[in-house]
DNA sequence: CTTGACTTTCCAGCTGACTGGAAGGTTTAG
DNA sequence: CTAAACCTTCCAGTCAGCTGGAAAGTCAAG
């Protein structure tokens, strides 16, 4: 089981081939080498790098993010530091959002009342679109 | 000021040309006419439809619904019903929305937590990125 | 007549993370 | 020998909402 190709390292560690190959070509999860006809072989740790790159994910960085963190670390330094920065700029990035969507909301629960109420009343003059939209 | 060409409703409306041209070709806001030469003429009420669609839009709605809100009121019915419908629906994809930002948002802390941890002990060893970021 | 502002259509690209499919080469089992 | 399972590359498409640019037609002023 220490070399893999491609179909065994997707079903080993839950990802598409296609998905592979893609990480292969942004340069994230590149093949330790090739076999003769040109398949790519995997090593074990080719399971650790994915399952570091779900959990990543899983916290919301994208894939520049997680292959910037792997690149500090393919060279030997730990890159702690930097991942601090990344999950840093992460949580801005993640509280702007929660401040648009928490706005866009009472927005949206502002006009769901002049709705029910319109609704309510009856009185309802059709126009261009509907006018309880407009803040 | 009755009739106007692309330019002028993009001014008037605060659109750029190449939105409004857009906006023709996925049938959000259709020209009222064309000259001889085949220059796209807007009347007055383009302004209004522009201005209920910035709105919506603000409100965090989709060109789609947007369209599909116009389309009745188009059909000389009011779109009151059919908008709270999209309101609701709205509402609740951003309150998922939000619910997923809180989750990411805790384990991104929870990461924080651990990697400030980390580098204040300095009992740091390279590896497969870091594994700070696993929950 | 020419210049310049204005308009047209069409085609392509952007963001991110894939996914689908075609056309072909390799390897293994029977 | 053949069929199945596996692999390769390359091109294109998905979602949304535009944006950029090329090549060409139109229209008014000077």
């Amino acid at each position: 089981m220490l070399d893999m190709r491609i179909g065994q390292l997707a079903r080993a560690a839950g990802f598409s081939e296609k998905t592979l190959r893609y990480y292969d070509q942004i340069g994230l999860l590149r093949p330790a080498g090739r076999t003769a006809a040109g398949y790519r072989i995997y090593g074990a740790a080719a399971v650790e790098r994915l399952r570091f790159i779900r959990s990543a994910q899983n916290l919301g960085l994208s894939l520049s993010d997680i292959k910037s963190i792997l690149e500090i670390s393919d060279g030997g330094r730990a890159p702690c530091r930097h991942v601090l920065a990344v999950v840093e700029h992460n949580l801005s990035k993640i509280d702007a959002q929660l401040r648009r969507l928490r706005e866009l909301r009472r927005e949206l629960v502002g006009a769901k009342a002049r709705l029910d109420e319109a609704l309510m009343g009856g009185g309802i003059e059709p126009g261009q679109g509907c006018r309880c939209l407009a803040g």
